[in-house]
This record gives structure tokens, C-alpha cells and sequence, in this order.
DNA sequence: TGGCATATACTCATAGAGAGTATAATTATG
DNA sequence: CATAATTATACTCTCTATGAGTATATGCCA
């Protein structure tokens, strides 16, 4: 690395340039992701220098892929790391990753693509209906073990305050957006088959939760927890959300991303004292129970509010 | 692009991967970026394969170049689109970007690389004495003029729109983590020098504000717009404080990344009530006025509350 | 000694979040 | 047909955080 003043025009090292596209929907109260190789692997592909942009790119591809516009795209994180990079390659290959939110609908999953629920992938982020039974098992005790087994007292300290802060463990609370914390623990600690399958070490049995190629689940996992980040300042649900939907629709779909569940009446306030919604007048009917008044997402609060708001506490005039 | 379900392996297309990185500190009350030529870019340099990863090796540079440890490094974006390409480069240039703190202190600043305020690059940014007197006549009015030439009444609803938003007129207020959006439109507007440069148009007079060379100010605001929004939920101010500091040194210090003026009261009561800070039993003596007692940060904080906290409500157990 | 400048300590009102309860309108079930 | 089950919707109560402003302490300097 050079940032050295003199060579502004970057000298003619090249890199492989890469594309990875998290693709996130909500059916049925589940979360989705679009995979590729059977579940395998994300959306991926060459960055070709005739984009116009990365992000139109990535647009222009998933909109022929699902049959539909694709309302956010945002930039999530861009992959170096040699120690990291496919299986025994040589060469380094750069990732640029995008988180993209749509509707699973018409969904043409050409081939083998398609839709997968992302907790396959991360079954332990799931709390919907409290911690799973495995995770204590199979998961937390071996970290213990792994925390433990680290050479001087410093680094075991380190290690088991990590796993406290992640696992909601002692005092902590779970976190449902320290997803990739969780994820990099149990890589660093040997238990996923991607870090077996680099070489870290003897094969010890893998943990539940379905592998994928490279980093790929490394990448699934920033965007989850982006998404989980977003939802709480940025009214970005309703872009996996259909045109209307009922309140519980738009909960269970929040549920869904969060891996938690959420206080009924409070959510109804949020949602209605920040007129995100606007009602439809009709109401659903195929559901059970009395039913429940469809909502649209009001579209003008885009404009309306740019961004959040402040939590300094500014001087007035 | 590809994103392919067929190619998992990138062809060999190969791209030019150029770092760059936004440091910044804070010296004497004001916010300060480290750049290179004079101030006409930021440090930058082609990234090189045989670094761990892409911030160990920014970590590294920049403590050779400042002799200070770095205390923070975040990934700041990644740029490609082609149409702000370097000057006249048919070629790509991949840019990814970094944000760093630190402290200015011992700045060895080699060569024509130092330290720069960096509101000589966006001088409309800095509202801590209210808005700038050249703002309405400069910036805003030809931004009017510009919104009122667009083509159709669609375009020009929307080009006033964002106007609005950004600069804070009509109803909106001023939100200063908007710094990229206001630059983006100027931009646009072809009213700064690196969009005359690029040909956009014949060459109006520019409006106040250092230009850099190439994209590097865009760059530069992504990085302080980054910034501005994360010293609200995370501790990173401190990151710029020497290691002790008085409770208005600290005020200063955020109110000079956030360009605004914050209520002295209130600023300390959320200080303490968050317990960001302890007393060292010192108190400076070569300020004006009653003497301030010295704190420094506590750092457990950054172990304690490993992130902000929640905004769903979500139900008990 | 009397400003002047800063530090530090309170007060008061209000908005928002956490937690829980009560009632209404359906469909399913015995 | 009555009743249970299920979901929708409307309130209540409490407490904390925040916005805004005021009052008092402690230094230096002319």
C-alpha cells in the first residue's frame, strides 16, 4: 500500500473485480435471500467496465432476473481480505457487495436460482419463538471452550468478553444486528465449514446452518445485519412489502427481519404516529379473525423526511 | 455484468484498485482532513496485493505518517461510475475509500502533505456562526435558477424538491449529515470546478470552496457526512481528543465536525448521563474563566454497549 | 474590587418509549 | 346456536429522555 503523495495516477495493478448481490425478500412471514448453485452462493458476477455504474448494473440484472422493479440498492461492503478469498486461489479477487430489497412475487429463479429462507443459513438468528434449543450446545458451550483455550489470560479474557457482548450472554442483551460478530466468532473459532474447508483445521463437526462458497455467507450476513440496522430508522420494510398489507402483515415481515418479536400495540403507535401508512378503505378478508384494514405505505415521507433526525442537542437561533 | 449463475469463477477482467482515505482530527476547535499536493487531494495510492487486508495496510501508512496510532478505521465506499472518472481516463479506476481519526499532534506531515481545515473545501458546511453570508447569493440563487431550467415541470418540481431538503429552506430544516447531497447538487449544477473540468458545461464562476483534483471531494464529504452522523451513536469524538480534555473542549470538538453550535447544558447532561467520561482529579488551568476539570474517556464504554440500542419495541421475554 | 468568562448545578415542561389492559369483530367448533 | 378462538383496535399509566432556560460558583485581569 502505497498513499504516497507522488503516484496519484494509480500505477497499473490490477485486480479481479467482483460483484455480490444480497437479495432480500419477505414471504409468508419468512425472509428470504435469492441464491444461486442451489443454495449455495449469492448472485455474483464480473464487474464489467461497460456499466454505466455498479449500482445500475446490479439493477438493470436483478430487475430481468425477478420480474420486478427493484426499490432499494445499497452499497454494503467492499471484500479484500487474501486470507479470506475463494477457495486456494492464488490470485486476490475484490468483492463489491449490494444489499437489494424487492418482493419475492414473480420470481422467475432462472435454472437453479432462487429464493431460500435466510435463517438456513444462520439458524441461530432466529428467536421468533425464543433461543433455539441447539444454541446452547452446540454453539455457545463450544465457544466457551474455544474462549478458554486461548494461549495467555489477556486473549481469554478478550475472547470470553466477545462472546458475552455477541450472545447476549451474563448481562448483555441480545443484539439481533451483531450478526457478524456472531458469524466472525464461530469462524474464528473453527466451527463453520468455510473456515474447515480453508485449511484452519481438523474437520470438528460443523454446526447447524447451511454453508456457502468463498465469503459468501460472510457478505449474506453484513447485509442482514444492515437490513436489521435500517428498518429501525428508515422506513425501507415496505419495499418488501405488496402494495398493501394489514398491520400484522407489515409486523410479522419486521418480525421476520428483525428475529424477534415486537410489541403489538407499541408497533401500531410507531407505525401510525409517524404516518408511514395510509389506509386503503377495504380490508382484508382471507384472513382469520376479525378483519383488518389494509394500509399502503405512504410514499411521501421519502421526501418528507430525508433522514432521521438529530441527538445532539443543538442551541435554537 | 454478469451476476450469473454460470460464472462463479470472475473471467480475468481486470481493474486499476485505487485506496484513498479521509483522515481526520480535530486541533484548536476545528475539524481538519489530511491531504497531499498542496491540499488538492486526499492521501492515495494504488492498493497492492501483498497487504493482509485493506485496512491494515491504511492503518500502517498512516501511523508511519502521523506517528500516531490510528484509533479508528471504517470502510467508506466504493466508487466506479465511469462518468467521474480521473480527468480524461478512458480507463476505470476502482477508488475505495476509507475514514480515519485521529489526532493531529505529531503530524510529520512529509513532503507538501499536511493538515487543512476542512471547510476551505466546504466552507457552506460550517454554520457555527449561522448560516454563511455568501450562502443565499452564491449557492442557493443559482441553485434556484437551476432547478427552474430543467426541462419538464416533473424535473423541476423534483430539482426544487431536493433543494429544499437539502439547504434546509422552506419548512425543512438544516441537516447537516446532508453534506453529500448538497455537494452532489452543486455538482450537478455544474457550479463547481471539477464538474467544469469534466466538461459539463462552459465554465460559470465556480462558488467558494477549495476544489481537489478528480473525485476526491466528493470523497472528502462522504467521509464527513459519515461522521456526522455517527458521533450521535457511537463514541467516536473521543477518537479526536487528546488524552484528557474539558467537558467544553469536548463540546467544540463536535461542534466543529457537526458545523453547528450544540446547548452547553444539555450537551453535559447527556455526557454524564451516558457515563462517557470520568474525572481525572486535574482540572486545566490554562484556560480562561473558573477552571474546567479534566476527564478522560472511559473507554470500557466501547466494550459495555457494543452498539446503540433498540427502536423496535419489542415484547418481553 | 468589579467585571468578564467560564464551569457547574438545577428546574420545568413535554414527547416518546415500555408495558399492559380492555373491548370489538370475525370464523371455527361443539 | 352458543361459545371459544383469533385477530383488530383503542386506551391507560409510568418513566425516561430531551428541549429550553435559569441560577450560582470560581477563576483571571484590569
Amino acid at each position: 500500500m502505497a498513499l504516497n503523495e507522488a503516484a496519484s495516477k494509480p500505477i497499473a495493478v490490477c485486480s479481479a473485480v467482483d460483484l455480490v448481490a444480497v437479495l432480500a425478500a419477505v414471504t409468508g412471514g419468512q425472509p428470504r435471500v435469492m441464491t444461486i448453485r442451489d443454495g449455495a452462493a449469492l448472485p455474483s458476477g464480473p464487474f464489467e467496465l461497460d456499466d454505466r455504474s455498479l449500482q445500475s448494473g446490479l439493477r438493470a440484472w436483478v430487475e430481468r432476473q425477478t420480474g420486478h422493479p427493484l426499490g432499494y440498492v445499497e452499497q454494503l461492503y467492499t471484500f479484500a481480505d487474501r486470507d479470506r478469498a475463494a477457495e486456494g486461489s492464488a490470485r486476490r479477487v475484490i468483492s463489491i457487495s449490494y444489499l437489494g430489497l424487492t418482493r419475492e412475487e414473480s420470481a422467475k429463479g432462472a435454472g437453479n436460482a432462487g429464493w431460500r429462507n435466510w435463517y438456513d443459513y444462520f439458524p441461530w438468528e432466529d428467536r421468533r419463538s425464543g433461543p433455539p434449543a441447539f444454541l446452547e450446545k452446540a454453539i455457545v458451550s463450544r465457544l466457551r471452550g474455544w474462549a478458554k483455550a486461548a494461549d495467555d489470560a489477556a486473549k481469554r479474557r478478550e475472547r470470553a468478553e466477545r462472546l458475552a457482548i455477541s450472545f447476549g450472554l451474563d448481562d448483555s442483551p441480545w443484539n439481533e444486528e451483531l450478526i457478524l460478530q456472531r458469524y466472525e466468532l464461530i469462524y474464528e473459532a473453527g466451527l463453520v465449514e468455510e473456515a474447515v474447508r480453508n485449511g484452519d483445521r481438523d474437520t470438528p463437526a460443523a454446526i447447524p446452518g447451511r454453508p456457502m462458497l468463498a465469503d459468501h455467507r460472510r457478505i449474506l450476513a453484513t447485509g442482514i445485519a444492515r437490513l436489521r440496522a435500517k428498518i429501525k430508522y428508515r422506513p425501507v420494510v415496505f419495499e418488501l412489502m405488496p402494495p398493501t398489507f394489514t398491520l400484522l402483515q407489515l409486523q410479522r415481515a419486521v418480525e421476520a427481519l428483525a428475529g424477534l418479536l415486537v410489541h403489538k400495540p407499541n408497533f401500531r403507535r410507531l407505525i401510525e404516529q409517524h404516518d408511514l401508512v395510509e389506509d386503503t378503505g377495504t380490508t382484508a378478508s382471507d384472513t382469520p379473525g376479525r378483519p383488518a384494514k389494509l394500509y399502503r405505505f405512504r410514499r411521501a415521507v421519502l421526501a418528507e423526511r430525508a433522514v432521521a433526525g438529530t441527538k445532539l442537542p443543538l442551541t435554537r437561533s
